[in-house]
DNA sequence: GGTCTCGAGGAACTTCAGGTTCACCGGAGG
DNA sequence: CCTCCGGTGAACCTGAAGTTCCTCGAGACC
């Protein structure tokens, strides 16, 4: 018995097709078949029933599954907590969103090197769900973004909460004191672009006020608050991105009554026996966003 | 990573040594030295600390042992669930003391053959201390006997208790009405084989009562009955081993006061990744046991 | 009904991880 | 100083596992 073995069983189950997880697996659709057939073998039973139509565990493969699951689990854990961070080299190609670039991503990087000297991060800005296809697809290793994501095999790990707040240039005509939703809702508002799970929450706000004539312009973060500063609309914008154009008061809070929701920034990777990077990455994520929001008002950050 | 690795980590771990860990896995010592350079490679950490005088575990090691001691068994454990009985092959060298013979291990034959049809069994009648160390030199793969044996890897399962007593021949000019240790001692003793250990019982028992001078006889179960049942001596047996001698009259139980010790049996095996029988039949042995007793006086057998 | 597609399984060949053999080395001990 | 013991390193070998290519069976679609 070999842990591959169990983690291709495992994938099939989790995938129900021996080709997918031979794409996941990064192998060939004969190679999980033998690897299934040879676990099938030795055990001498039945973990899978299998048609044209589809793959299914019979009632032994669910029990099988969860014993295999603990033991892949516990051999990583083993390879997490006994591999010397020194040892480990390589590339890790972490998708984020911008959130997490105008947040704590610049220390990540800094622990990340300490530690991992001879590791190389290859970063790419995305938005959440290009970011989590990627993963999904083996493009990605790792992704900083919006969750949690449900899909087979992804692990989600929460790092922490953004409050967000509506802000606006001090030069744009916005009256004082509170303001209703529908205040807002007179001046063009900037949002994330369009196929963001960001927009959808921008969209979804007014939606649930009745709202829906709204002028709309889309961007991404640093756009935003670029287009915002210049005073052509209002944002809904995590405060901890935009202190320094608070502090400047080169934007200032909008005291709405009807509260934007807060986001939650997840890691998210695929466990896989033979890539231990990623989930010590996402344990130093979650390191560095706990001491981010322990350095700001925990209204804005927790 | 892979889990003979891990095994063959733990075997040297626990033997203190590559070559002998070599002869437990039936391999090379240069095989067994490959295994964990490549271990302590994959993990960048060094496992042992090796000079000329000895084999030790880093303070690292001692770490890694316990989390790969866990995986191996949670492996192990898989293993021993999964797998389908009928498709079990092989066969299984076990040795047995007297005692034994004489009690459930028919029984544990039946029920072997019942649940394991292609499983050949081996039996070897031999006394404690040479099955132990058969099964430490990997001649046999379980040992039914005496315990508990204290050796590196090797698993102690206890199956059951059978009390002992002195048994004589109605022929033999035994006193009616309770015996002290003295009116015993005064007889030939028949007791087991030197080397045994449970000879050592018999010995420690007159000793403890200050009695140096005893005529002793010893031979094994078998002849032991045998010889007393001729009227040769006295002998402490488990009286579940001569329930017909005692029925028919051939034997009678002497109300000695102070109580020979009562005995107790374990299974005993190496833990071994691709051995899947060895605790199989252990806990068969224990089902065995328990109903063997469940079936007689608990003061005799529990 | 023919045929197209999709996914599993099987056969033959290839590859490479891991094993074996053997020479070497360093310390202990006579 | 020599020898023994036990671990290491290197070269070569073996077999388990992987790849490629083909077959097969079951829908799906025309």
């Amino acid at each position: 018995m070999n842990l591959k073995f169990l983690e291709t069983f495992i994938w099939v189950a989790r995938l129900k097709s021996f080709s997918l997880a031979a794409e996941r697996l990064n192998t060939t659709q004969a190679a999980v078949s033998h690897r299934i057939a040879t676990l099938e073998r030795e055990l001498g039973i039945r973990l899978f029933e299998r048609d044209s139509r589809d793959v299914r565990l019979t009632p032994l493969g669910i029990d099988a599954r969860e014993h295999a699951e603990r033991i892949v689990r516990l051999a990583a854990d083993f390879r997490r907590r006994m591999i010397n961070p020194a040892s480990l080299t390589g590339t890790v190609r972490i998708g984020v969103i911008d959130t997490v670039v105008y947040s704590w991503l610049p220390t990540l990087i800094e622990r990340v090197r300490e530690a991992y000297p001879d590791v190389v991060l290859e970063l790419n800005a995305a938005i959440t769900p290009e970011i989590s296809e990627d993963i999904l697809d083996g493009r990605l290793d790792l992704g900083l973004m919006n969750g949690p994501v449900d899909a087979p095999g992804l692990v989600n790990r929460q790092l922490c909460t953004f409050a967000c707040q509506w802000v606006a240039s001090p030069a744009l005509a916005v009256p004082d004191g509170p303001l209703e939703i529908e205040d807002v809702a007179r001046f063009p508002i900037l949002s994330f672009p369009t196929s963001s799970s960001r927009h959808g929450s921008v969209v979804g706000y007014f939606q649930r006020s009745g709202i829906e004539n709204i002028r709309l312009h889309t961007a991404s973060l640093a756009t935003l608050i670029r287009l915002t500063t210049d005073g052509v609309g209002l944002a809904a914008i995590p405060t901890v991105t935009i202190e320094r154009e608070i502090a400047s008061g080169a934007l200032r809070i909008l005291p709405v009554r009807t509260e934007f929701p807060a986001i939650s920034l997840y890691a998210m990777y695929l466990e896989m026996e033979d890539r231990p990077l990623p989930p010590l990455i996402a344990q130093m994520a979650a390191d560095c966003a706990t001491a981010f929001c322990a350095s700001r008002d925990p209204a804005d950050a927790w």
